[in-house]
DNA sequence: TTTAATTTCCAAAACGTTTTGGAAAACAAT
DNA sequence: ATTGTTTTCCAAAACGTTTTGGAAATTAAA
């Protein structure tokens, strides 16, 4: 079925039936009902390569994803999954097309990003893994590609993003370790040249500052994304020999599982020898016990979030945003201290 | 860039243009060679819709991921991401294009692939979650629209397919536990509705009764896949109980998350007082110390195989697979018995 | 009632390709 | 030199839409 043989059905012109689906006010209510009744009974849908042709222009979004970080941070599958979980939901709703793209190397994502817009020609992006002054984000402003970050850059920020709150989790689990009298609090990051990661370590300085408490130096470490059994080795030494901490708070998946294989190997025994909340954990708590305490964010909500920016149509401010909201979920890792 | 404006720069007709960017016989070598050159002096590619909208086909892959699936057993997300990993590549070399539609539930994976097919038009598939029966086969196949299975039906097959070699993998392993002299080896498996259950059963099976072992009934379970702390309980209670057990195959990450769980719990050490060789095992290899052995199958090429036989120029053939070997990987968790 | 404004419709052009059905040119056979 | 083949090229039609620039029909205003 195409638009030719419906609108014969409909003994109306293909303008009209175009337009009708169109939803534009040069066709009247009762036709408009009429074309799509028909439309649907017949099961027509506009052949979308004829539709961006004519249109000069199309209504896709498209993704890369960065599959050489993935596939060696196998812990970090989950969020993407949610993630696009989220966005394909609402695409799904919208009437819009999805273009994914796969890039293994750095070289090959900015290629990828290249051709969605130069041969695929999409007018929209989620734009992940952003970096300082990202030649990307110029590269669509200048095209007029509307675009939102999936996380931000640091600084002054002249374009739409989602993201996770990520100062307020650190904060939000400071409070909690503090009401349950902790007070020698250990924060595993990685490195600050991630945004999310500084971002957690200012909620971290912040809450001790606000509490009087001194930041000690000792009780900060930041690992590198290497061997597991490498980041057990350095919090092992670096964090479990010190016998002041009584909480760990883990800023990625993986250094959670690093601090359970460390604990394992220091015999101490988590949610009794020492406390353990983590960021996520969707994936370790599979295999831990007892379960870990954890603060996590809807990353589905921030997926279609992404989306609903994009689809507006007013046009995207470029400081509209989405923040994504903590939640700690009290597993059994944390221990409430006698005071 | 158009393939008009290309044309007028080499002096020659839209036509031979076209044809020989397509590679035709009727535009001499010399000509062609002065083509391909100019499209890549001026960066021309031509526009996919135009293409797919004139010549009535596309030469594009759909493929519909069961987010339903993965959400609920994240530990499943790495073999998707390898597997597509592995397709990608091959897609970048040839130059098809590639759609992907996501589903949250079995009712949007049937719609995903309608629409793949009467409005995407694409004109190759990857099945995937394969039933028994499953009505997509013969929908394909009466559209004639070329696909490879991922993983594969019991019984009679009349598809080309990729797949593990699960048969094999038991088989290995089993080999492999008994030249450690481990003669009565548990294995927990999940249902054997699932195809790949049911033939690394078969390989199990086999093993024992080539080898003159009598199949202990109680030496087998089976898991489904749900709250890990029941699947964890479930093993504690039947097979590490049973004191005769020296060592347990576990057919899925998940079961072996769960066999952890329950080691932990019951205080024997894994690769000391129980040996345990799992399937995958490269998400729990984060957490669990000592290291599993595992036995592992290259996805990657698994999903490259598949694009193979789709490209293939010569018309599928029916009985057309790929099986990947299997490997086992030592690492700390198997223990040699003394005999 | 006539004119002006508004609503509702449509014919034709355009989008950027591929394909069809030759035509012209070059070469080969007689 | 003529005829037949083969090679190399091209004009025009087609693909299924959207959009443009009115025209006809209806309603409102004078």
């Amino acid at each position: 079925m195409n638009i030719k043989k419906l609108a014969e059905k409909l003994e109306l012109s293909i303008t009209t039936v175009s337009r009708g689906l169109g939803g534009y006010s040069d066709v009247s209510e009762t036709t408009r009902k009429k074309i799509i009744k028909f439309a649907k009974k017949y099961n027509y849908s506009p052949n979308p390569n004829a539709s961006n042709l004519a249109s000069r222009k199309t209504n896709t979004l498209g993704f890369v994803i960065p599959l050489y970080g993935l596939n060696s941070n196998k812990l970090n599958q989950a969020s993407f999954f949610e993630f696009i979980s989220g966005m394909s939901n609402k695409i799904n709703s919208e009437n819009i097309q999805f273009i994914m793209k796969f890039a293994n190397t750095i070289e090959e994502e900015q290629k990828a990003y290249d051709n969605l817009i130069k041969v695929e020609k999409v007018n929209k992006v989620v734009l992940h893994n952003l970096k300082k002054n990202d030649p990307r984000i110029k590269f669509l402003q200048k095209n007029k590609i509307k675009f939102v970050g999936w996380g931000r850059t640091q600084g002054r920020i002249n374009y739409p993003w989602v993201d996770l709150d990520n100062e307020s989790s650190t904060n939000l689990i400071m409070q909690y370790l503090f009401d349950r009298n902790h007070r020698n609090i250990a924060f595993i990051n990685v490195d600050e040249k991630y945004n999310f990661a500084y971002q957690r370590k200012q909620g971290y300085l912040k809450f001790l500052k606000k509490n009087k408490i001194k930041f000690k130096k000792e009780n900060y470490i930041s690992v590198a994304y290497e061997d597991p059994d490498q980041v057990a080795s350095v919090i092992e030494k670096k964090i479990l020999k010190n016998s002041k901490i009584t909480a760990i708070i883990c800023s990625t998946e993986y250094s959670a599982a690093g601090a359970i294989k460390a604990c394992n190997k220091a015999n101490k025994k988590i949610g009794i020898d020492i406390s353990l909340i983590t960021f996520d954990g969707n994936v370790v708590n599979f295999i831990t016990s007892p379960s870990l305490t954890a603060i996590i964010h809807d990353r589905k909500v921030l997926g279609s979030k992404a989306i609903e920016i994009l689809t507006s149509e007013t046009k995207i401010k470029n400081n509209s945003y989405y923040l994504a909201k903590p939640e700690i979920i009290e597993r059994g890792s944390v221990l409430t201290l006698k005071k």
